[in-house]
DNA sequence: AGTTAATCGAGACGGTACGTCTAGTCTTATT
DNA sequence: AATAAGACTAGACGTACCGTCTCGATTAACT
């Protein structure tokens, strides 16, 4: 016969608390960065004790990023019935006009908190940037397949290209993330990726 | 007789101290990230009052900036001799190898600093961005006034997609700066930038 | 028909619990302070939960007092052939040495922690020092009967010099309660203790 | 030529400070114990960082030591004029009336804070006992040569007899240190500390 | 045999204080 | 004036316990 796992001996974590601790959390970072919230203020807003913080999360930035997951769920919504050419152009725009708001500045305070502690880098890519990554990973993929995408150059690449110029925006501070950026990263993106005119077998292509 | 600039009464600065200091920062970050320092630990190190360090830096990130920039006068090194099109290869060789390194992290620490004090990322694109970017420019706009690099996207678009991969890897820890990458972008932009194939009248683009 | 007590329903006290926390509360006291002790050491070392010492004991100070007395019954020991005089000495005896070693550490943790808590002074009191001071007020009367002791003076005030000094030698750290102190101290107080000299009947007795 | 002393380098001790805090310990220690009171109370009552009580002091009870001593100064008063029985006498009384109130309850909780920390009775004993006793072993002494005291027990013995029965009032919280109590116990000792009359039947003893 | 009720272990909970560290300011004597 | 030194108030750090509470599991007596 099939075991149940067995709940272990004491009393169950408090459902409360985690809730109120992850919330607090989110209300502090409208007002402050990461760095100049402390553990403190978030029991104080929480009407929690500190030790319950300490015991379930190794740091404030690990608080963080479950808030986040937690408020994230579901976000990034249905790329069905398009292309994978207009999935990956809808993906863009979705991801800037995010990017440009609250959830921006909170990607970038983990991102920032993850340059003094490698764990916490560690634990938003295996729970934030995998699985996106993945994803669209596949979508261009299959633009590839499709010929919509050239495939002179890596996969990986690509991906790269498409993305990382938001994040740069969104960390350097040089420009905004705003609508005017969109059009113009995916208007290029889309001149860029598209596969090289066919070259009629009278003319060989130089290098 | 055209009057010196006349020296304030008082003791003048001690270009020990702010030697001492710069020094001492750099020192103490191979060891530890920026947030763990404190400027206690600096002034300890250089054997300088705290007074003097807030004297003359309004934070303990502009000391950081200074000492990196200082530390970095004249590295960018020369391109002459090169077309446009070798020099921005040659630039992003450099950079990714650059920030492999001392130098990357120290970026990624003021970078990582700076999304809790606006201060320091405007003063870090000031003393350091707005330089490289403008003389990269320059180089990408020399490559499509010669065909090298194509004009059908904007010129800053370009520039994005030459250099924020190299951002993103050295901020998210998502992959190594190493070797195999230098070579994957570069060949990756090499590709995307080039002019695309002129279609001549006759055949139609398939597609 | 008298009525036996009735247990109440539910589950009756485990003694094995009990005794577990008495011992292990012992035991701890045999390298800390019991100011340093705390209750969850107690719980820990025992293998019980915190909720069971505290439905039982209103504080550390009162599992101690307990602890105390049960490894301390009938320790008194017999005086029985003695004279009142000689049962006195021996008792003294008896006590710095006893309270030279593991038990003079409890009884003077018991009395600090009494200092700000009148509860504990209070149950120490009545759970240890009115029977023996009842026994030793006894056996003083029973000298001062016998010519043994003068009887110019309050058996109260007999009772104090012969026991305050080992308290205060117990409880000042002055100079330890070794056996040098107790040949002088028995020596002194027999000396005080003795009657004056008869005066003969012509000389009356000046004051 | 003499060298003064020279003043280290640095900002001075705040004077104003190590007033507060001292003031503040006392007026605590009014409503609680010692052990109760924490140093992040006597900061907060003195308007004080808890770093500069740790800073000059190395426990709470250190400061308590302190603050008891500064309020303590001179009170011992004058004997003169008193011949040694008389200011023995004079001396037992002002204790008990003085350790009947507030300055006994302090010094009641720092022998009580002295059981888990040797440093703390040691300190005491040093900057507090060994100056009274040392003057009340003079008077001790006087008294033994001007034959007022008996002198067929050692005079460190006659002391603890005179001394101990206080302290273990203060501590044992057996019965109050009243006015009865001075007057039965200073009775008392005085009957046991005069000289045994002489007993040769031919030399009537002059007081 | 089933019900009821108090016990037990475990351990989470909101709090408080610990002793340390740093922030940023201020004071002092010296240069 | 600027400097090195270092004291100052303020407050966060992460840990340890406090005394209370909530669990599921035992353990007896009483139906």
């Amino acid at each position: 016969m099939i075991q149940a796992a067995k709940r272990p001996p004491g009393r169950a974590r408090s459902d409360a608390s985690r809730t109120a601790i992850l919330n607090s959390t989110l209300k502090l970072l409208e007002s402050q960065s990461l760095q100049q919230i402390s553990i403190e203020a978030i029991a104080r807003e929480a009407g929690v004790g500190k030790g319950t913080i300490y015991r379930w999360w190794p740091s404030k930035a690990a608080v963080v990023i479950e808030a986040f997951l937690v408020n994230h769920i579901s976000r990034v919504s249905a790329t069905k019935g398009m292309g994978p050419r207009e999935a990956v152009i809808h993906i863009l725009r979705l991801l800037i006009k995010e990017y440009a708001g609250r959830e921006g500045r909170i990607v970038a305070q983990i991102i920032a908190e993850g340059q003094s502690d490698p764990d916490v880098l560690r634990e938003f890519r295996e729970r934030f940037w995998y699985g996106r990554r993945a994803m669209a990973l596949e979508l261009v993929n299959e633009a590839r397949r499709l010929g919509e995408f050239r495939d002179d150059i890596p996969a990986d690449c690509q991906l790269d290209l498409l993305f990382s110029p938001i994040y740069f925006r969104l960390l350097s501070g040089q420009a905004p993330l705003d609508q005017e950026f969109a059009d113009a990263h995916c208007n290029a993106v889309m001149h860029l990726m598209a596969p090289p005119v066919r070259q009629t077998p009278t003319t060989p292509k130089s290098r």
